[in-house]
DNA sequence: AAGAATGAAAT
DNA sequence: ATTTCATTCTT
């Protein structure tokens, strides 16, 4: 039904080629409307904001980029003519900006099911809160009816009249909005003429998906690129005119790095995700829900470890100031893992002289390898987009010759080889940082925590670049071009990195890149936690064994050099797994279920890049979570910015909060409604504090996060029941979820949440212990304070309730899925419903 | 491509 | 009342 009715969609896709922009809807964006109107400042002060920079901006933009131009029009004439998208309401609006968090829950979880548990937290939203979601939607709407006066939500009848050409408007939707901004617009000023029609296809590109997120990175990497060169240059020792240089490049730069900044800080999802990842902030922050110990570490061990072991070797070379080859070699060996290893006997004595060598040597390596890679990246590449575009194509061919034989095995090539790219440019960043000195340290990064003795911050820091910059550099590859300003920048990361770990820069400092240089490398980097060398010594034993537990180990006994060569084997292994991990890690993002069940390195990892997001403090920015769409936010640049400043500024509610929601809610069904307001009070505040809460609640257990939340979450349930979905739902499907609580009264929603539980069992190893845990901690509380304070029916469905439902439906199905057939056996258990609450 | 959800708007 | 469609993304 739905289908039929858009119809849009489709033709798209074969118009592409077609002559016609093929805008279908193009989204709006604010920006538009004040473009439009420009003068009119009815709306709100965020528009407005967003005019002020955006004209600026986009100039600028574009005659970088060029993208500016063209969309415009477009929208105002497919708006006329055609259809702007509709502005989103505010439960899209919620959901879009809750939908990752929920992923990050139940991982496990479709879109569909995420969607559910959304709307569930919807419904259990207080309007107030909920007013800002929906103040938010007005306000887009409004402008984006300014915009576009008479747009009218339904086509019908004007679909007709464009018909067939129209039609193929395709557009990929993707976002949009972010795009069209500028500057014709402005210049009309009429909304309604558009007109110009002339250049639709520059944003085409930009509006292709595929191509998008490849050109937003590809863009995205130019801007990183400026920053890091900046960062560079600076930094380098011989250059002291840092300034000067800043100055010759233009206000790009420095514009980038002020819009990055703004929107980092809004994040609140972001920081609280972090937090949740990370029980144990102290120590490692990076340490994932499972237990993973911080990879990054491990990574960055290895990277300061082949730092060393290369400084060996370059002993050896040494009068050859830059080897070409000697880099050459080096490549080879990163690969080369068993290599590596051997010389790493070797490692531990790079003279400073050596050091101020392997500067220049370094460097070429890196642009070597970055250059070389790009090619095979690309050829590869191409494949792998092929494939993606057809699929059904390629595995009817499948035989062959075709160099894409077998998309799996071609994308873990290269992934792989992005991994062992990334490792290598990695430690090439940390040779350099290590080799530079100080300056930048304290620029680029703010030691904020002192007290937990660097371990703690820097460690996500360095982890979270890395990240990032592993990220860059496989949509570098993809793309293809603008590796360059990847490199670079990957680089300056890793210095700040460095810079950051090493929590001295005194000794550093002292001797610019000298003598101390290799202490610096060989010890000091810092090892954030180190203890006692005794005690390095098992635990590199027992990393040997096991890689992931290792890396903590391995971090601290990354300063005695003994043990550095069976460190360094672990790391290497460490290192491989990672790769592997890393080929998934686009998947592992999301939720990456179906591939790999191992949940816990998946998981860990997609954390881990979550909270690499996070972190970056000069990452281009918008990386942010979720990668489709920041692709093409970035390319769009402030805009985007705005709009997502806007929507980042709507209040992010963690899952905590939504359980106490939910448990007030319950309360006030429950006491009918009559009063809320100290629980409503304690709510909000769970809200705002909802970082701070989550993250003690994290450490307390290193669980997860997660599980904590799963019993609130039922209970909310039990609220939620009633207003979740009913009114579409309860058409089409009837009433299909009746899930009976334990006091006797149905719920609805509860069968959705118990699916989770039983989703989630199957998943993780250790349900028991989570729901013990959980209870323990909190049903108890919650629970109590329900009964006290209300009705006893509801406090009562508990833990154990739902346990026990979970173990039924598990009887009975086994597994997950099968949500429809839950759902009928629910149906025909006996149960009644709402009316019990009476 | 379907579909999950909610809401706004049009029909 | 009902239908459309906005967003997201797996299946």
């Amino acid at each position: 039904m739905k289908g039929g009715g858009r119809g849009k969609e489709p033709p798209v896709a074969g118009e592409v080629t077609g002559k016609r922009p093929k805008r279908k809807c193009l989204q709006w964006h604010p920006l538009l409307s004040k473009k439009a109107l420009d003068f009119s400042e009815e709306e709100e002060e965020e528009d407005e904001e967003e005019l002020g920079k955006q004209p600026v901006l986009c100039g600028e933009e574009q005659e970088s980029q060029m993208q500016c131009g063209s969309t415009t029009e477009e929208m105002e004439e497919d708006s006329h003519e055609q259809r702007a998208r509709r502005p989103m309401n505010a439960f899209l609006l919620f959901c879009k900006r809750h939908r990752s968090l929920v992923r990050q829950e139940h991982p496990r979880l479709d879109n569909r099911g995420a969607t559910k548990i959304l709307a569930d937290w919807w419904a259990v939203l207080e309007p107030k809160e909920k007013q800002k979601y929906t103040d938010m939607a007005k306000e887009y709407k409004d402008a984006f009816m300014k915009a576009n006066p008479g747009y009218k939500w339904c086509p019908t009848t004007s679909k007709p009249v464009k018909s067939p050409s129209s039609q193929p408007v395709s557009n990929p939707r993707k976002k949009v909005w972010s795009f069209s901004s500028n500057a014709s617009k402005d210049s009309t000023t009429a909304k309604k003429v558009p007109k110009t029609d002339s250049m639709p296809q520059l944003n085409f590109a930009m509006a292709d998906p595929t191509k998008m997120g490849g050109l937003s990175m590809l863009l995205l990497a130019g801007e990183h690129a400026l920053t890091s060169r900046e960062i560079t240059l600076s930094t380098k020792p011989s250059l002291p005119d840092s300034a000067s240089e800043g100055s010759s490049f233009p206000t790009d730069k420095e514009e980038i790095l002020s819009r990055t900044v703004p929107n980092r800080v809004p994040d609140i999802t972001e920081s609280r995700v972090k937090s949740a990842l990370s029980p144990l902030p102290e120590s490692s922050l990076s340490a994932a829900p499972e237990g993973k110990p911080c990879r990054q570490s491990a990574l960055f061990q290895l990277a300061e470890m082949c730092l060393a072991s290369e400084a060996g070797k370059m002993d050896t070379v040494v009068s050859q100031p830059v080897d070409s080859s000697s880099a050459a070699s080096f490549q080879q060996t990163t690969v080369m893992p068993e290599i590596k290893e051997e010389q790493a006997d070797s490692d531990n004595c790079p003279p400073s002289s050596h050091t101020s060598t392997l500067l220049p040597s370094l460097s070429s390596v890196t642009s070597t390898s970055t250059d070389a890679i790009p090619p095979q990246l690309g050829s590869q590449n191409a494949c792998v987009k092929k494939k993606s575009k057809k699929k059904e194509v390629a595995k009817s061919n499948d035989n062959s010759d075709i160099p894409c034989l077998t998309k799996k095995s071609i994308k873990k090539r290269n992934h792989a080889e992005s991994n062992e790219d990334s490792v290598f440019s990695t430690i090439e960043a940390v040779a350099k940082g290590a080799w530079n000195d100080t300056e930048e340290k304290p620029k680029t990064k703010i030691q904020s925590s002192p007290s937990s003795g660097n371990s703690g911050l820097p460690k996500k820091k360095s982890k979270s670049k890395i990240k990032t910059f592993l990220k860059e550099k496989e949509e570098d590859m993809h793309e293809d071009s603008g590796q360059r300003g990847q490199s670079s920048s990957s680089e300056v990361e890793m210095k700040e990195e460095m810079t950051d770990d090493s929590p001295k820069s005194e000794a550093e400092e002292a001797s610019i890149g000298s003598t101390d240089l290799q202490g610096s490398v060989a010890e000091p980097l810092p090892p954030p936690c180190s203890h006692s060398p005794a005690k390095l010594k098992e635990e590199d034993k027992g990393n040997e064994r096991q890689s992931e537990v290792t890396c903590e180990s391995t971090t601290e006994s990354r300063g005695s050099r003994k043990s550095e060569r069976s460190c360094k084997g672990a790391l290497y292994k460490t290192l491989v797994s990672e790769g592997m991990l890393t080929s998934l890690r686009a998947n592992i993002d999301r939720g990456k279920r179906a591939t790999f069940r191992s949940s816990d390195h998946d998981a860990s990892w997609s954390d881990d890049s979550w909270t690499a997001l996070q972190m970056g403090p000069n990452n281009p920015k918008k990386l942010k979570k979720s990668k489709s769409k920041d692709d093409s936010s970035q390319s769009l640049g402030k805009l985007e910015e705005e709009f997502e400043k806007k929507f980042n500024s709507l209040p992010q509610y963690s899952p905590m909060t939504f359980d106490k929601k939910g448990t007030t809610v319950a309360k006030k069904k429950k006491t009918d409604s009559s009063t809320l307001p100290e629980e409503v009070s304690k709510v909000d505040k769970a809200v705002v504090q909802s970082d701070s809460m989550l993250d003690s609640a994290s450490k307390a257990k290193s669980c997860a996060p997660i599980a904590t939340i799963y019993p609130d979450v039922q209970g909310t349930t039990s609220m939620e029941m009633l207003v979740g979905s009913q009114k579409r739902k309860a058409r089409k499907t009837k009433i299909t979820h009746l899930v009976r609580t334990a006091d006797g009264s149905v719920s609805p929603a509860e069968e959705e949440k118990t699916k989770d539980l039983n989703q989630e069992q199957d998943k993780k190893p250790l349900p028991q212990q989570n729901l013990c845990s959980e209870k323990g901690c909190y049903i108890n509380p919650t629970s109590e304070g329900a009964k006290r304070s209300t009705v006893p029916q509801a406090a009562f469905f508990s833990l154990t309730a739902l346990a026990e439902v979970a173990a039924m439906e598990n009887v009975h199905r086994g597994q997950r899925g099968l949500a429809e057939s839950q759902k009928k056996e629910l149906a025909q258990t006996p149960v009644l419903i709402s009316c019990a609450d009476q």
